[in-house]
DNA sequence: CAGGTCTCCTGCTAGC
DNA sequence: TGCTAGCAGGAGACCT
């Protein structure tokens, strides 16, 4: 499942493919990739577009074309692969990209989860993307701004933290990862986290997706970045996928509970 | 506003 | 061996 260091390793594998190409024209195979929008429109719009740069906000990727934004998100399942134009299209291809007549950038997603949005330059700021919280580097992401935004959650941390309007990008893996550093057991509620335990959070997150990003993101299920590209971040993960083993620090048992509907790993002694 | 539940979707797996 | 029920989960809709 695609979080922020995973969206990042694919933006900079589809960049180093596609900056400055043109889109000749979109074929969309399945609707509702597009929400409510009117694909049609969407389809004509996007003709001849050029993708200048692509960029990331959380987990969406942003195409940036002339007079656009192609916003993407992978959610569970989604990818990016290339193929000859000619090639037969594939199960699950849902939209595919017709690169300068030369080859077709293909979106592929098993649970048709993701989502896409075409939106004008000027609309960014009314775009599902707005809503979104800090990113985790953010110089604004502090102490003050987390107690603020926990002061009325009685929900556990763990939920807290998937919660993309506060800090966006982590999902259910680095979460329980962040956690487990910061020694916060998962249920604690986010208003009754000390000013020590938000700064741990903080320092924690950056350390947990910047360490999963240089190894090129985590492969649990299904992540590639692109084809034949696996991560090795899984490699480096202290409790998560972890049930029944042992914790690296203590040795205790790694539990795995539900949390918020989220399957979620934590040491029960190290976590307090 | 906060939080709980449902929904989307399909491949995989445990269990019979 | 072959079938099926249940699980996995990001985020938005909808309800209380």
């Amino acid at each position: 499942m695609p979080e922020l260091p995973e969206v990042e390793t694919v933006r900079r594998a589809l960049l180093s493919k596609l900056k400055g190409r043109q889109i000749k024209e979109i074929t969309i195979l399945h609707n509702n990739v597009f929400q409510d929008q009117d694909v049609e429109l969407v389809k004509k719009l996007i003709k001849n577009q050029t993708i200048n740069d692509i960029l990331r906000r959380g987990k969406w990727l942003e195409f940036e074309l002339d007079d656009f934004y192609l916003l993407s998100h992978l959610r569970m399942e989604g990818k990016y692969i290339y193929r000859k134009l000619d090639d037969p299209i594939q199960k699950h291809q849902l939209v595919l990209f017709n690169i300068d007549d030369d080859f077709s950038l293909r979106y592929q997603d098993v649970r048709k989860f993701g989502k896409m949005y075409l939106v004008k330059k000027d609309d960014i700021n009314n775009s599902p993307i707005n809503k979104l919280g800090l990113e985790p580097w953010d110089k604004n992401l502090n102490v003050l701004y987390l107690k603020d935004k926990y002061k009325n959650k009685s929900l556990p941390i763990k939920t807290v933290l998937l919660d993309q309007e506060i800090i966006t990008g982590i999902g259910n893996i680095y979460a329980d990862e962040i956690l487990f550093l910061s020694k916060i057991n998962p249920f604690k509620k986010a208003k009754d986290l000390k000013n020590k335990d938000l700064q741990n959070i903080i320092d924690n997150t950056k350390k947990v997706l910047e360490k999963a990003i240089e190894e090129g993101g985590t492969t649990i299920r299904s992540y590639t970045s692109e084809e034949g590209v696996t991560g090795n971040n899984q490699n480096n993960l202290y409790v998560h996928q972890r049930e029944g083993k042992e914790c690296f620090v203590c040795k205790t048992i790694i539990k795995k509970d539900r949390i918020g509907g989220r399957g979620t790993y934590y040491c029960k002694k190290c976590q307090k």
